[in-house]
DNA sequence: TTGAAAGCGCTAACAC
DNA sequence: GTGTTAGCGCTTTCAA
């Protein structure tokens, strides 16, 4: 591979030269210009990358950390970073953590000596105990999909999502409510979704709570035994549970096909609603809070962007709607 | 950020010894190992990757090259080399060049002047115009999903997959096939498809072959306004055209949306078939051609990964096979 | 067992 | 307008 020293001699003329008409500095006379020009087209001259960032620069490359890249929903995150990313001239690195904060704590570190300019983060519990020292290195860090104690984030407001999927059911006319949560994750929305029922003098039973432990629920190619647990249990309770919300969209769709197969239907036997709106809740119609992915990477991107220092965290929380389709109401009865 | 010379320093070392330490290299007393080790974590020391490189080390990167992020099909196979490569302790680079071989050639400049260690890459036409230029890199390139003349590549055996779509129509008794496919790079299916259909004594109809310009049918989000068109010409050809494969599942899940939407019932007017076997084809019960990502991807990766300088160009050709679901056959019909 | 110093490819301050 | 040179953080050869 051909350096600048190569394109300095080939050209006769100095390193500095060669540098500046890579970099588009003034000072130097078309003449030179194009000797050097031709010089680097005959070597097939690429700059080095890494000797840029060692030379006091910016490396250019934009650190995207997500639990996985099996759920569409991370896919969609990350789609849409790598669009902005490519925007603006810089390179996406993508790792994924599946859930454990050990290999979060790695990744992060490893990043930092890659020299990334910035990262977009959906952390762990390795979060905390990074916070200082991460923040001490002065990368501009987004938090994404989460709320942050340490760094600006962008996420969704959970808990008005769930209380629209409560508000929903209800309005339906159901009186039982169920739900399948993460352990951890979904506190937030439990706890709203709980408080929308029980305002409207409602009340919901214990036997229809299901928390998986998180990460548990991910492994999408095969099945995911702890949600056939409950798919089984909710054909037992059958009647007794009209409606139910599921974390994600992965998950519901998993758990409406092993309804289905047990000849309970949906939504007329069980209404289901999930969280994300992916492309798979769009394709087979499932009732689902929609978080609007493009404006949440685009926020996240400005805040890390963002030349100017700022002082405090900022916490960007971005406003979720339901969207409803077949597989909490029966449209085609209600509509026909 | 801490130095390799502010570690020597607090250590009371040379940075000699401070990078032997690093690299775990023997001949230091384990008693100055420590005094290394301590002043690291004192000083929360990161080694820098781009001084590394540059002094003559690999990258630890390894680029992957896709058209899109939006297709599942993509995704899943980012998510595998993601994996992949973790699991050797190498970091992913993702880039999309949105069919556009202008932005594929950018991208693969930008590339190799990141040093890349090895490069992962569905090309656009892009590839020919770059290879010589490439292979002098002397970069480890595996072209992947599409069958290369000038790199190693670990392709799907297309006409198979076209074939044992035209055999199973026929078996299900289908006499009218027509197709939805990309322009310049479906014509490997179309031909082997078409030849199994004729060396049947079969005919197929013009007006039931669909031809997209490449990359015009692949935004998701929204509609795409091309397929509708299809769509209305298959309503309109309805009997006429009972059966159709689609070059892949986003487009066969929208086209069977479209026509359901319009009353025409998937599979008993039309059977429809596609490729890739996304979850997308899991879960909306799509006929799909599958496509063992894992062991395309892992191929790929022992290919980039071989010390060994090889000779000639290696062409693995994966062998496909069909799912059959709901989409083409109606189960509920034939089993019940 | 350890240190000194050159070199990787680039930038930028300074000199001419 | 262009060249000289130091320096970025690391590895490695050679000497001690």
């Amino acid at each position: 591979m051909a350096s600048i020293k190569d394109v300095a001699k080939k050209a006769g003329v100095s390193t500095a030269t060669v540098s500046r008409v890579l970099n588009n500095h003034r000072g130097v006379i078309p003449e030179t210009r194009k000797v050097v020009r031709e010089a680097m087209d005959y070597l097939c001259y690429v700059p080095s990358k890494s000797a840029f960032q060692l030379s006091g620069k910016c490396s250019g490359l934009i650190a995207v950390v997500l639990p996985n890249l099996v759920n569409p929903h991370f896919c969609e995150l990350l789609a849409t970073f790598e669009e902005e990313a490519r925007y603006i001239g810089k390179s996406v690195i993508v790792k994924t953590h599946q859930n454990q904060p050990q290999q979060d704590k790695q990744i992060i570190h490893t990043l930092i000596g890659m020299g990334i300019d910035s990262l977009l983060w959906v952390p762990t519990e390795a979060e905390a105990e990074l916070s200082e020292w991460l923040i001490a290195t002065h990368i501009p860090v987004a938090v994404v999909t989460q709320v942050s104690r340490f760094f600006n984030s962008v996420s969704i407001d959970q808990s008005k999502g769930a209380e629209s999927i409560a508000e929903h059911f209800i309005k339906s006319g159901h009186t039982t409510f169920g739900f399948v949560a993460q352990e951890g994750v979904d506190n937030r929305k439990v706890s709203s979704w709980s408080k929308k029922i029980t305002s409207q003098g409602l009340t919901f039973d214990k036997e229809n709570q299901f928390w998986i432990e998180k990460g548990k629920g991910e492994r999408v190619s095969g099945h995911i035994s702890i949600l056939e647990d409950i798919i089984e249990k909710l054909v037992a309770r059958k009647n007794q549970c009209t409606c139910l919300w599921v974390y994600n969209d992965v998950a519901a769709s998993y758990i409406i096909d092993g309804l289905k197969e047990r000849q309970v239907a949906v939504p007329q036997d069980i209404a289901i609603a999930s969280f994300d709106n992916t492309l798979l809740a769009q394709t087979k119609k499932i009732t689902s809070v929609a978080q609007p992915i493009n404006e949440i990477a685009h926020l996240a991107f400005t805040m890390v962007n963002n030349e100017s220092e700022q002082e405090n965290i900022e916490m960007y929380e971005i406003v979720s709607r339901l969207i409803i389709r077949e597989s909490s109401v029966a449209i085609n009865i209600t509509t026909l």
